[in-house]
Order: structure tokens, then sequence, then C-alpha cells
DNA sequence: AATGAATGAGAATTCATTCAT
DNA sequence: CATGAATGAATTCTCATTCAT
């Protein structure tokens, strides 16, 4: 319905921005547009030359949610090459984009089934795609041999619900944890226990190097 | 509204039947009080004289799936004696409670937040009871000297995240595992890696034994 | 429905004397059958043995009330043989019954309109017999001289409405006066200027026989 | 909801206009939205932009009504300056406006106790404001020695009743007055016994100037 | 392109009335 | 006769969507 391709880019964000916000708060479908509107500093006619209708922009917003998953993670093992730190960068990683997104974490699992099923695979295949980044991390670890043979889809999986319930349960976890605690925890039960001695090795060195990065040197 | 106390208890259950299935389909908010009363076989004005209003049938519904992992894992430790066989049954009796109550699950994660505050309370008051049970089961484990120290309370939620993950995420396990597998390939990466080789022994034994009931004895 | 006369009378009384009450308090749309039949002490079917629908206990309520008026004001004048003293009798009664039925004569100015027509006719008939009591008062002081000519039967009206409207504006007299003072100054401002002075001397000799009636005898 | 007060004026004319007709004619409880609409020539919806609710419609209904009486009295009192005949004007007039608004007389005194209290008092002070009026132009004929002293209050009341009653009672008055005979009549029951002789050579006066003005001169 | 007033279908809830027990 | 559970039509109110300006 609008023509300029920069318009439509901005405008949509300025709505997704709205649109997160309330959703998370409120739910979809307490949610009104009108709120959408007021809150993007729009008109509720507006919305609807970007969007097609309402789930359109759950839509939207959700995958905004699954894309950030799926894209900041990498920036962070930037220049990252040893296995077992990659992949303890990476589950770092991963639940601090969850903490950030927290309530639009909750919003995921709440509202991906308000989808019609064919935009409900494509939230999926995002959320697939990010698993598999991490699968491939334990895959390399296994590969060489820093971690023994285990069942890496199903490993993968267990770091990608970790991140996720930090969101899902934080309000259990917030009263015990901090996220750094809940990602030491995590990578002392999630990832030490597959580590061969050569991988304990790297672990360790990790650990003193970012003891040594967190306190400044004594002498 | 009514007073006649069995009554109470029967309808209640014939409509909160009919909106579990309904939610679960459907959700909270697309599901109609109309749908649920057709399906349960009343009339709508029924509903109301046996629940305060359409958010009271959601919340007694919650509540009835997460009572039943509260009530449902206990009878499958009965008469199970030892730590670590105890812990190993509760994962796989929580893992099957959730495979049978897969959509309640998910409508659990979905429209818990669709309570008002003081109910979603009591919706996780009875999720951290369920939580402290394998909790409890854990930490038997690790005084008994059948696994190493954890942190008992994260690893209590990984078995806990591991069971509801059956349902949240069998769209994807359900191409790559049954529930079989999933609780063997579960123990596999949760429960052994803690194991002392006190804990290894039973576990080695429990599965011979298992071994030997599953296919009957050759000769 | 029910053959015993004696049953149907007795069961009528109770239901009305709640719903009276009810209908005061809430007007009539907004009070249920269920409400007046837990007032009442009976069951909702019950209701509906004696009463032909809602609107027939209506009926049967502002038939209460209009009788009221009409069946007691007459004994108070029994006995009272002087006109003048009839006429300020007659007014003092009405305006006692009506302070006694307060909410129900706020309730007939409401309700009658929700009585379809027929029935709304013999309200209004039941009110028109009282008129005609008090306008036969008025008759009796005009003939004999009491009273100078006027036009009795609005002046009736203006006897009926004082009535009326110690219930209807009762929220601005109960700040002004009591009954008593009420219905005092009533009598100077619509009974006395109409009286002649063989009239006056009567109202006189009332007052007197009141007063001293009222405070006990000096010597 | 709305922002242009121009046409939110505009709209709760246009509604409440067809919200007198359709309250008067069947009453609070049994109009129905949907009926305002179609006599408004809108939609439900728009109903609810510009009200609250149906309490909203109801309390500027009555307000309008309650506000015509004080605004509509003053008019009829511009550039009359004797106090009795600016009584007697405000009698007359206060009738007349009952007269045009007479459903809408009897809807307030059946309604506003639909009102949640708050504003109940709101209308009652619209009332109280107009009885003040009147009040305040008997206060000025006995002020001014052409009335003997009184009860000032509860004479404006009977004034105040007697306009009122000209709607609650037309059932009865129609067969017998007209409006112009009505106040005549009412001027001399509440208003002539209580001049002086100087207020009397007034109303009679004023009675011979009405009389030529009625009737063209006959020379 | 943007606005926001207008629409009306749809949903929760109530309650007079019925009827099996 | 009495009960009170069951019914379902009717009503208020909401909100996604449209469209004239």
């Amino acid at each position: 319905m609008v023509s300029d391709p920069r318009l439509v880019e901005e405008r949509r964000r300025q709505i997704i921005l709205a649109a997160v916000e309330l959703f998370s708060e409120e739910g979809y479908h307490t949610t009104t547009i009108q709120q959408i509107a007021r809150k993007a500093g729009t008109s509720t006619g507006l919305i609807y030359q970007y969007f097609g209708d309402k789930e359109d922009v759950l839509f939207l917003t959700l995958k905004l949610v699954i894309d950030s998953y799926e894209n900041e993670i990498p920036p962070h093992l930037e220049g990252v090459s040893h296995p077992v730190e990659r992949l303890c960068k990476a589950l770092a990683a991963y639940c601090s984009i969850v903490d950030r997104l927290r309530d639009a974490t909750v919003l995921a699992y709440r509202s991906t089934m308000s989808l019609r099923a064919e935009r409900r695979s494509l939230i999926k295949d995002g959320e697939t795609r990010t698993n598999q980044l991490i699968e491939g991390c334990v895959r390399a670890c296994t590969s060489a041999g820093f971690m023994r043979p285990v069942n890496e889809h199903l490993l993968a999986y267990q770091y990608v619900m970790f991140a996720h319930s930090w969101a899902l349960k934080h309000w259990s976890y917030r009263n015990r944890y901090t996220l750094e605690e809940y990602v030491a925890e995590g990578t002392q039960l999630l990832v030490e226990p597959f580590l061969t001695a050569k991988g304990h090795l790297v672990l360790a060195s990790l650990r003193a190097a970012e003891e040594s990065a967190a306190s400044p040197p004594v002498c």
C-alpha cells in the first residue's frame, strides 16, 4: 500500500517496537491496535497501511525476537576460535540476549500459537536455525575431542531451554541467581560434565583468564 | 450458586474437561464460552453457575494440570526406595505425565499470564511444590553419596524443564525421539554425569533389570 | 396452579413483602426473582406458582402500597366528625402512611410505568379513589362553610402531592423538617388560607386541644 | 475518545435526543443501546465513543432535563421586575417547560435512582438550584410586603411540585385542565392566598393587562 | 501518506422462566 | 406442593478493520 521501501522499513520498526512492549506486558489478545497506535505515536489507520492485520503485527514482532537470537549470538563468537570457549560464549550470549528480551521471550512462548500454521512454521524455522548454531558449537567440541561423545542435538536443546528458562522461570530464578551466577552454574551443570580432560584444561584456563580480567591484576 | 457439592464437583469436572481440550487447541482467548458449553454438553448459562467468570474456568483448568504433576509423580515412586532409582523414576514419570497432558502443558505456558496476579501465584506455587519434589530426589542422591555435590536446585529445574520441553518442543522432538528414547537420552545427559561410582553401579543394575523385564527372558 | 386459597394468600403475602423491600431498595429491573425468593425464604420455582410472571409480582406489590393509602386513611378519621378536623387528620394520616411506606411510595413513582397499560390503570384507579377520599374531605369543608369556595379537585391534589412529596423529596426535607413539622407547616400553607372565619375558629380550638393533649396540664 | 469538541457536542446531542425519547417511552432498562443507535442514526459502537456506558447516557439525558428547568425559567423573567409578576411568571414558565418535557420529567422521577449515588447527587443539585430560583421569587414577594410571611422554602416546593405534577399526574389532569387553566387555577390556590392587599392589587392589574392583551381591544 | 471517526460482528454475562425430581 | 438446577434469549460493551477527508 505504501511504496517507499525506506518508509516501510521505518514505520514497521516504529510500530513493532510499540507492539513488542505492549504484547509483552499485556499479551497479544488483550492489546488493542489502538493502544499500539498510541504508543507508536501514529494513527490506527496507519498500521493497516504497513501490516495486513493484527496477526501480521504479531508475526513480525515474534520474528524480531527470534531473529535477535539468531543474529546476535554470532557477533559474540567473532574472533573466538577455541570450540570450548565458543560453546561457553554462545551459552552466555544466548542467556544475555534472553535477559534483554525477557518479556519478549515469554511472549514468544505465549503467542506463537496465535499465528496461523504457515507463519508459526517460519518462527519455528528461526528457532531451529538458532538451535543448529548451538548444536554446531557442541559438535565442534566433540569432534575435536574436547567433549566426550554425546547426543549433540539434545544437549544443544538443553542449552537453548536453559537460556529460555531464564525468561520463563525468571519469577523463580530472580530470587536465587544473578544472570552471571546463572550462566556460571549452567556451565557447570551442562558443559563441564561432558568435557574430556583436554576440555577441562581449556575451561580452567578460560576461567583463569576471566578472573584476571575481572579483578585488576594485583602486582 | 449451586449447593450440592457432589454436583458441583461433577459439573466442574465436565466443564473443565471440555475447556482443557478447547483452550489447548484454540487458545484461551479464542475459545468462547459457547464452545465450551457445546462441547461439555450444557448451556452457556450453566457454566456461570459453577464458575465466576471465564478466567475462573481457565484457573481451574490450569490448576488441574499443575496439580496433576504434583499428584501423579508420587504414586510412581511408591515402593521405590533407592535414591537413584527414585530420581530416574521421577524424571520418567514427569515426562510421561507431560506426554499425556501435552497440549495442556503448552496451554499452561501460554495462558498463565491471562490470570490475575493472585491466581497466577497459586499456579506458580503448585509448580514450585512439584519442583521441590524433584529437588528432594536430587538431594537424596547427593546426601547418600550417589551423586557428587551439585546445585540441587538448578539441576532439579533442568529436570523440570526437560519434562516440560517434551511438550513445548514436541513439534521438533516428535521427529527424533519416542517418549522412551527421550527419557533414556535425558537420563544420560542429566543424571549419569553427576553420579558417583557408587551411583553408576546402581544405574547399571537398574538398566539391566529393565532390560530383562522388557524383553522376555531368553531361556 | 395452587388450589388452597388460604395458602395462596399467605405465600403471596410472604413473597410481596420481600419484593417491596427489594424493589424499593434496588429498583424493579435490578431486583431478580432469585433475590426475592431468597429474601422470602422460598425457592425461585415457587414464585411462579403464585404469580404469573415478574410483572405480576410488581403489580401486586404496587397494589399493596396504593391500597394502603386507601385503606389506612379512613381508620384515622373514625369518630372524627368535624369537617375541618377530618381534613386535617386525613392530611396528617396520609403523610404518616407515606412516611411508613417511604421507599415503597418512591417505588410506585418509579415503576408503575413498567406495568402493562391495563394494570397501570388499576393502580391509577386506586390512587384516584384515595384522591376522592381527600376531595370529599375538602368538599365537606366548603359545603359547610368552613372553607371558602375553591377548586376542590385541584386542592385535594395538592394534599396528595404534599403527602407523596414527603417521600419523593425526602432527600431534601429530611434536613429541614420532622414529619410533625412537615404536617404542621403543610396545614398552614394548604389548609388555613382557605378557611373561613368559622373554619379558623375550629382549627384554633383543635390546636389548643392538641396542645393540651401533648403537654400535660400545668396545674 | 474522540478529540474534536465540536463533534463531541454534536454527537452527544444527537444521541441524547434519541435517548430522551426512548427512555421516556419505554423506560431506561427496557431501552437497548441498539435502539438508541438506530433512532440516533448511528452504530452501537459509536455511542461508546461518546459515552462511557449506558448509565452515562442516562445521566446526560437527565442532566439535560434538569438543566432545562434551571436555564429556561430565567429568560421568562427577563425584563419582568415586579416581584409578584416574577413569581407568577416563574410558576407559569416552570409549568410550560414541564409541559414541553412532560415525558422527560416523568423519566427523571422514574430513573434518577438508576444512577450511581455520585451522579444522583449532581441531578439533585440541579433540582435544588431551580428550587432556590423559585424560593428567591417567593422571598422577593414577602420581603417587599406583597406576600404575608410564610415558610418560603416549603411554599417554593409546592410550586415545584405543582409544576412537576403537571407531568406526573397528566393522566388525570389532561381530562380536566388545559395547561393554561392549570396554571391559572394553581395561581389561585398557591399564590393568591398569600398575597397582602398590596399584592392583590398587583395581581389584579396583571390579569387585566393579560386580558386586554389576549382579547383584542373592543372599540 | 496520514488521520481518526465510524462500523458492526462477536463475546461475556445475566436472569426470567421451566420442569424433572 | 416445593425445589433449584438448567436453559438460552437478550443485552452490554469491545475492538479489528474500513474509508472519507
